[in-house]
DNA sequence: CTGAAAGCGCTAACAC
DNA sequence: GTGTTAGCGCTTTCAG
């Protein structure tokens, strides 16, 4: 990723900027401000050239004779010159912003993913700007904003596909990926997993260790995953040969521990209790395995649990949580990725990517 | 907060995008572009008027017949014109976005400080450029040149202090606010806790439970708050008459769960072990809980343990960690009104806050 | 290799 | 009330 890239960015912006800032002690010609002041034209004739050149070698671009670039150089640190983003963003019509659209930056999962999709970014020093959305269309609406404002150059959005599709029209036309959520049909580039399948291969583990009344916790349908994993669920229980029962699909409120932890009880009030639950998250799981431990039930001895996501926090309970891994330092990389090709080379090249997800075993089920 | 502030913002960035996007549809007058390339002039000689009276509309300023201003409304409308703030940003010089340096985004911690920022920020509209510094100094002095270049209007710092310092001189030049980690004398405002205090009661707290051998699980000593704790903990022995013992101050490499749970061995191992361990995070403590699990010890029952932070997690543990409370979200509140309040007024009024903080029983101490 | 000059889109005096 | 105009600081032809 980026290898013939850095030509696009700044060369001067980030080097010495020790200099710069020391210098500040024998800033001599004293502007009014004598603060980060100090404009492209101040440097030109501190050195005695034009803008022109001074834009030149901060640019690195054409030539310019060696002397005349050393001079520039050392006007640039005597002055403690800075360029100014706002006005080159305005020339160039790119302010190097991007755009992360999460529902909740609170969120282990979704953490993860921004620190991956900031690991991608750096190199070409671009920087995010963080909009949490609560997955709700209005306060995406307006974040999204940003972008037509020219205020960022594009988005990635980790938002259910619900929210999404609301906004499809532009999306078509603005430098947008999606992430984790993401219509195959839409016409959007998109880094995600296989939900289906990575649903179906937990159930069928837990099928194959013997359970056959599986229960299924879902969260909010309005996201792509929770709908692709309950199919993928009722897949493995087909190929088993096994009937849904309704009253093993339970849709917690909300996808945090809380909802777990309540939605257990209806299910072991039923009269004939499952013997496993599989929730679709990781934090639903941990909820779950408290929710049973609330009512003494221990877990796998009583009641396998499944978890989803594979989070820190699964390795770290007692007992560990067994999980689908989903990549998502790499998810986040890969969705930056696409985007940075995007801005690139302009053409959409809408496919997407799916990254292999992998079933982690620990003591819970 | 905000109140008089309104005035600042801009009345047609946000309202009305629904009319401006959907107008794309009788777009008859097509520029070459079309989609989004409607400028302040474009929008003038539409409705027949100049470019500062569109201006004047655009920000609420002056005053502009009734007429005439419904008319220069209505062309903004048909034209889905957007301003472009890149060029209203060079111009006054303010680029409405802030910086937020934190060290990880994934601590949880941090995570809900943000979310309080950024829903101080969310009214007066400026937005939130997220930079993971991992508390390293190099990128934080990276980051920091998006203020420099013009980027970023301020910026809240969290990272450890001994960072902070190295930025000391720009700090007092640029609108810069500390959280969490903070040094008073160093005249930059900041929002935070009276870390010794709070440290000093949580020690009693258990002291007055009996124990009277209290090991202390630190962190690493950059940061303010885990030498700031640690005098606490001093404090609280010392008022009970007790001896500081060298053996009991664990100093943990790093703050996560693994760190604490490595940190458990050594205490155990000792030939009079503690009966309780304080930690200074909840993350560490966690790590703690499971460290004694481990060695089949049980809680609170074998072993007292109390932690610092009240993060959710704490809550859902199992036995649940007893804490002391850092109120996250108001923390981030107030750090972004202090420097939303010194963008307003210049001065630089370098007070700070101090927050209330709170011991939270539970069940594990 | 270097300079002059034309704007990027917007705001803010200053006129009328 | 409204229009004219001068830039904000930078990049980028186009000449030389």
């Amino acid at each position: 990723m980026g290898k013939g890239s850095a030509a696009q960015d700044n060369v001067i912006d980030y080097i010495n900027v020790e200099q710069a800032v020391g210098a500040k002690h024998h800033q001599l010609d004293g502007d009014a401000a004598g603060e980060g002041k100090v404009s492209i034209s101040q440097v030109a004739a501190h050195a005695g050239v034009s803008v022109a050149t001074v834009s030149r070698v901060l640019n690195a671009s054409q030539a310019v004779r060696e002397s005349t670039r050393a001079r520039v150089t050392a006007s640039i640190h005597a002055l403690g010159y800075r360029v100014n983003q706002l006005a080159r963003s305005l020339r160039t019509d790119e302010s190097r912003l991007l755009l992360v659209m999460v529902p909740d930056i609170g969120n282990p999962f979704y953490a993860q993913i921004v620190q991956g999709i900031d690991e991608a970014v750096q190199a070409r020093s671009y920087a995010l700007l963080l909009c949490e959305t609560n997955g709700d269309p209005f306060r995406e609406r307006r974040y999204l904003d940003l972008l037509h404002t020219r205020r960022a150059d594009g988005a990635i959005c980790l938002d259910p596909d619900t929210v999404q599709q609301a906004r499809q029209a532009e999306a078509l036309h603005f430098p947008w990926v999606a992430c984790c959520e993401f219509d195959r049909g839409a016409g959007i580039p998109y880094a995600g997993i296989d939900n289906r399948a990575a649903a179906r291969e937990a159930a069928a583990y837990l099928l194959d260790k013997g359970h056959c009344r599986i229960a299924f916790v879902n969260s909010d349908t309005r996201y792509m995953y929770a709908r692709e994993r309950l199919q993928g669920y009722m897949d493995a229980l087909a190929a088993a040969g096994i009937e849904v029962e309704d009253e093993y699909l339970v849709r917690a409120e909300g996808l945090d521990f809380a909802a777990g932890r309540s939605a257990v009880a209806g299910l072991l009030a039923l009269t004939d209790p499952p013997t496993a639950i599989f929730a679709v998250s990781d934090t639903l799981a941990l909820g779950v395995m408290r929710g049973l431990h609330d009512s003494g039930l221990s877990v796998p001895g009583d009641m396998a649990v499944m978890g989803f996501d594979d989070i820190d926090l699964a390795r770290q309970t007692c007992p560990s949580l067994t999980t689908v891994a989903q990549p998502m330092r790499d998810l986040g990389r890969h969705a930056a990725a696409l985007l940075l090709r995007r801005l690139d080379t302009q053409k959409s090249g809408a496919e997407g990517i799916i990254l292999p997800h992998s079933l982690v075993l620990r003591e819970s089920a």
